[in-house]
Formats: structure tokens, C-alpha cells, sequence
DNA sequence: CCTTGGCGTTAGTTGACCCTAATGCTGAGC
DNA sequence: GCTCAGCATTAGGGTCAACTAACGCCAAGG
């Protein structure tokens, strides 16, 4: 009744609609997809006919509320995955995206109930990121704080990193960056890198990651 | 590079190419994946293209080596899956074929890996079907004494009971007749009934049936 | 206020997988 | 050895989700 394809597609609107704010436009999901922006107007307006979807020409899509709980379930699919594939399958949490990005699609609501019962209901996956209920009631969308946004002396522990490219995830997670771990902002630099102490280590990251990072203020820095 | 449906063409192939024997006909085949006959005879079309059948023109169709190797691929799959969400994730072992027929094709060699290991390498599934190996040795194709082959007094181990239809499998579940559960043929009925002890209680059961049930025998009737 | 570049949409095509209708082969019985 | 039923294939067409090429909208700068 929903192709896997439709899926992806209102998943990657709830996202965009997010992180931007206001409609997303066609050229932005296409970009997200991988597709052609012709692809995505066309995917766009069978969404539309089907009621996922609200368009206004030349302006942007927005998700109808129906449109919202199909891209939900997805979520709760591929965190409830994620979490599971790290925490009984012995996955490391940095390579189970690509996994979950295809069983989300093919599990049963039976499969769901399963998995969230062998893992105690969990409310956030191994990114940080809140696993939507069964009930898929909207997720709380203010955007939290990033690390990018402190200053030399706060001190915070790390909340959300955020899933987009395995690469980065890799590699903040060997430089000991991940949820529930104290970080502490050694220094800003005008070029935009900020140096941080990490588990008794120092670490530089560019603005581009440091955004990705979602935190928890901890201390303040004197003024 | 190969899609869902075609493994699920191949996968169909290499189970009529065992029960039935000589090349598999394009309508039996149709019939099985409930598709029309020239459906399935292009889609054969494709696949001998690509190597996985050989052909000869109204006569039939029979596995390549490679298509076979694609077969045991799926096969395991569905297997290890059937066996893991029976063991792990506490699946009654007769309603998890559909999910397998879904996920089996969307699993990595990883997952393939990791569920393996979790199960400790398994053998057969819970239906007492043979898992292939990691390597994809071609299965044994000998095809066993079924219940239906046995006379009043024989007893027998169930081995493996055949996954084809839930309802039936459900039905003989319940009856308690499940891979190594010993069966004792009470009575042989002239119109294709057989009446079998089962764990204390008798139960009669139509050759269709019997015939989907695989057993080893303990004990002869003496004659 | 008019042009132009960028984005969005429309039109037309392709490949995968399905269908129905029409045609071709083959073997069993007369 | 011919006919005909039954199965296989070919022909033609539909849908879905992608593409490229062409065209339409719109706002910013001259």
C-alpha cells in the first residue's frame, strides 16, 4: 500500500522540515534522495493525491499529519533496529545505519513489538537520538543546544551525534565522543575548529561536526 | 544487482527442481509465485541472460550453478531468520515464515553472520529444515520416508515438517506433532486417512498431510 | 522594468515487473 | 498421421520510479 520508496521520501521530508524551518523545497529533497528534482515533483505529487502531503506550487512541501505518523513509524523502525542490532547482535553503533536504512521497511508491527519488548522499551537509540513511542505521538522538535554553541570553560555531556555520514560517527566515536560522555571546551578558534578534553584527551573538531553534536550544559564558564 | 523478485524466482526453481524432478515447467513455476506464465517466462528470459537457468524452449528450465548458489543464499537466509526469531525473539515457529519470505532478501552478509553466530552455527530450523552452510554446499537432495509411507505399528521421530501452508502447520503444532516428537502409527484408513498416537492422544490425518511430514523410523511393525 | 539565473514543473523515455489476448508447439488419442 | 487440448511463448499494454530535456516562475541587479 506504501512502497519502501514512499517511505524514504516521507522520512526525508520530516527531517528537512526539522532541521531547516518552513517548507521543504523540491531541489532540497532531491538532494537528500539522490534523485532528480523532476523524480522528486513527481514523487511529490502522488504523495499529494495520497494525503501525505501539502504543496503550494513554487513554495514547498509540508507533511499532513498523516504524512507525519507514516514517517514516525519509520523512525521508530530504524532506531528501534538500530538499538537492537548493537545491543544483542554485538553491531558497533557506527555501521548499523545502512542496515536499519533497509529492514525498516520489512519488518511487521509483530517484529516491532518484539524487538522493543527484548530491549525494555528503550526511549533513545545508540546515536542519542529519541525512538518515537508506539502510539507515534509528534517528537518534542525544539533543537536542543549544540556543542558548536559553547565557549573555552563550559563544561557538558554529550546528548545526541548526530547519523548522517558513518564516516564522522566513526570517528567520534574512536576519539571517545558519544552519549552520556563529559566533555569539557578548551578553546574556540576564529577559523572555525574548537579544541575540547575528551576522557583525558584533546581533540580538534571543525564547526561542521561540532554542529552535529547535541549537549547537555553541565558547568558554565566563569565570566 | 538482483532484485527481490528474481531471488524469489530462483528460490522457487530450486524447491520445485527438488520436489518434482526433470526441469521445472514455466506454468508450475507461475503457479507457485501466483503469477501468470508469461510472466514467468520472461522473467526466465532475464535469468538465463544474466546465467542463473539454462533453458530448452517448451521443455522446461533447470538452475545454473550460479543460480543455485543464489538459491542456497535465500534459503539460508530464510532459515537462519526462521530459526532466530523462533529462539530469540520468542516467535511461535509456525507464523514466522512470512516474516522471513520479507526479510531474507534485505539482510547484509554481516546480519547473515552475527544471527549465525548468535544461534551457535544451527543446522536445521525449527520446521527441521537443513540450514546451508556459510560456504552454500549444494543440499542433499535424497528425499526421505515421509509419515504417508508408514503401516499400523511402525513408530517413528518426526524430523521436519514442511513450512508450505501456516494453517497446516499450525494445526499439526497444536496436535503436538513437531520435529523430534515421537509418532506411532495406530491405523491406515482405505480413503487416504491415517490415524497416529501423538504424545498420549490419537489424532487422524489426511494423506496431504502426511506426506508434508518427513520422519525417521524407530521401530517396524512386526508382521 | 526588464533581464537573467536558479529553481520547479511538465513532457517524454526507460527498465523492471506485472497483465490479457493471440499465437505456436507438442504429444495423446482417434 | 491428423487433430486438438494444454502448455509455452510472443505481442502489446499498464504501473512505478527513475532519468534528460524543455519550459515556466520569480526575485535581484542593472
Amino acid at each position: 500500500m506504501l512502497s519502501a520508496k514512499m517511505e524514504d521520501y516521507l522520512k526525508a521530508i520530516y527531517r528537512l522540515q526539522r532541521d531547516g524551518d518552513g517548507p521543504v523545497t523540491t531541489s532540497a529533497l532531491a538532494d537528500a534522495l539522490d534523485v532528480t528534482s523532476p523524480t522528486a515533483s513527481s514523487m511529490l505529487d502522488t504523495l499529494e493525491e495520497r494525503g501525505f502531503v501539502e504543496r503550494e506550487k513554487y513554495q514547498g512541501t509540508r507533511l499532513t499529519r498523516d504524512g507525519e505518523t507514516v514517517a514516525l513509524e519509520v523512525i521508530r523502525h530504524h532506531r528501534l533496529l538500530e538499538t537492537y542490532l548493537t545491543e544483542q547482535l554485538g553491531f558497533d553503533w557506527t555501521e548499523v545505519h545502512d542496515e536499519a536504512d533497509r529492514l525498516e521497511h520489512h519488518i511487521s508491527e509483530e517484529f516491532e513489538r518484539r524487538v522493543a519488548a527484548a530491549l525494555d522499551d528503550p526511549v533513545v537509540d545508540p546515536h542519542g537520538d529519541p525512538i518515537p513511542s508506539e502510539t507515534l505521538e509528534p517528537l518534542d522538535g525544539t533543537p536542543g543546544i549544540t556543542l558548536a554553541e559553547q565557549e573555552p570553560g563550559d563544561v557538558v555531556v554529550v546528548e545526541r551525534v548526530s547519523d548522517r555520514d558513518p564516516e564522522e560517527l566513526s570517528y567520534l566515536s574512536k576519539q571517545g565522543i558519544t552519549p552520556d560522555q563529559r566533555v569539557e571546551v578548551l578553546d574556540v578558534a576564529p577559523i572555525g575548529m574548537m579544541t575540547v578534553r575528551v576522557d583525558g584527551d584533546e581533540v580538534s573538531l571543525p564547526d561542521r561536526v561540532t554542529e552535529m553534536i547535541q549537549v547537555i550544559t553541565v558547568e558554565e564558564a566563569e565570566l
